[in-house]
DNA sequence: ACTAAAAAGTTTGATATCAAACTAAAGGAG
DNA sequence: CTCCTTTAGTTTGATATCAAACTTTTTAGT
């Protein structure tokens, strides 16, 4: 028998340290995704928030396409979280003119209102995150969490 | 007409902050969540996997509500996942001798095993990450990571 | 001892997401 | 030009998750 009698495979203090890191992560998504949901209006998901909020900061005209990449989700659920926008009429999905398969999506004055409202909703939600976790601290490990997030996109 | 047009509602900048980093997280999430799933045999979710992890790292015996506690699931979505694992064979689920409301769960040979090719499938998966993301950059942000999660659990 | 409140687990109905198959349009090679 | 491949978007079927209602058992208060 040997010397260390294997019970259970036993991952590199690498990988167990990159799990650990995962299941932070997902916790906190599910955590916090949770929580977002329940106080945005509209009955607006998460995923629909963060749509209307990336074009108030990145600007709309985006195709569809291109929305699935930037979110990481698959054609068909970007296909239905517009599908959802657009019924709520806070977007507004045209044919492309110079390419008769592609559309682009724009944010409505609704859409607009709807995502500051959304915001506003939000804000008490984080008014005492502060207390238990500094901006400082937040500003302090997001480059690494933008590099994982980029390696991950880049590397599938 | 103010110096300040508000066109659009702004975050103050501690709050773009957090949005930036629930952001992250949330993509990292989806995509690691949709690697790791493609590649677990048994048909086994992540949801499911971790919890095997979690039995052999911490013991078995824990009740389906604190197991609903740990990973921040609701209790009937953890039902739902025992009854997953439990059709495979991966677990046991007993009656609580001491609380007839209460159950215990415990991990089957078969469960171990199960465990033990996830992880191995789980291997290659990370064998590249090394190279974008070292393994000292996921031990440095892991402490704040572990108290965002815990202020999140604590405060809500 | 009784009754009200809390806790454990299940069930139900809704929904967001995924993977895969499909249609239609554009681009490229010969 | 013609055909093949790639790309954009939709649809379909499956599933994991949530919230809320419900049953049973325990605990606590009077």
């Amino acid at each position: 028998m040997p010397a260390k009698a294997a019970k259970a495979a036993a991952p590199t203090p690498a990988e167990a340290l990159y799990f650990q890191l995962f299941n932070e992560i997902g916790i906190i998504a599910q955590l916090s995704g949770n929580r977002f949901q329940k106080v945005l209006p509209h009955h607006l998901t998460v995923a629909q928030f963060s749509l209307l909020n990336h074009m108030i900061r990145l600007g709309d005209g985006w195709t569809p396409a291109r929305l699935a990449a930037a979110f990481q989700v698959t054609k068909g659920t970007m296909t239905n979280t517009l599908q959802k926008l657009e019924a709520k009429g806070f977007i507004r999905v045209e044919p492309d003119a110079d390419d008769a398969r592609s559309k682009r999506v724009f944010l409505t004055p609704p859409g607009q209102s709807a995502r500051d409202a959304a915001l506003k909703a939000l804000t008490p939600e984080l008014s005492t995150l502060p207390e238990g976790f500094p901006p400082a601290l937040a500003a302090e490990i997001l480059p690494a969490l933008e590099r994982l997030r980029i390696w991950l996109d880049a590397n599938r």
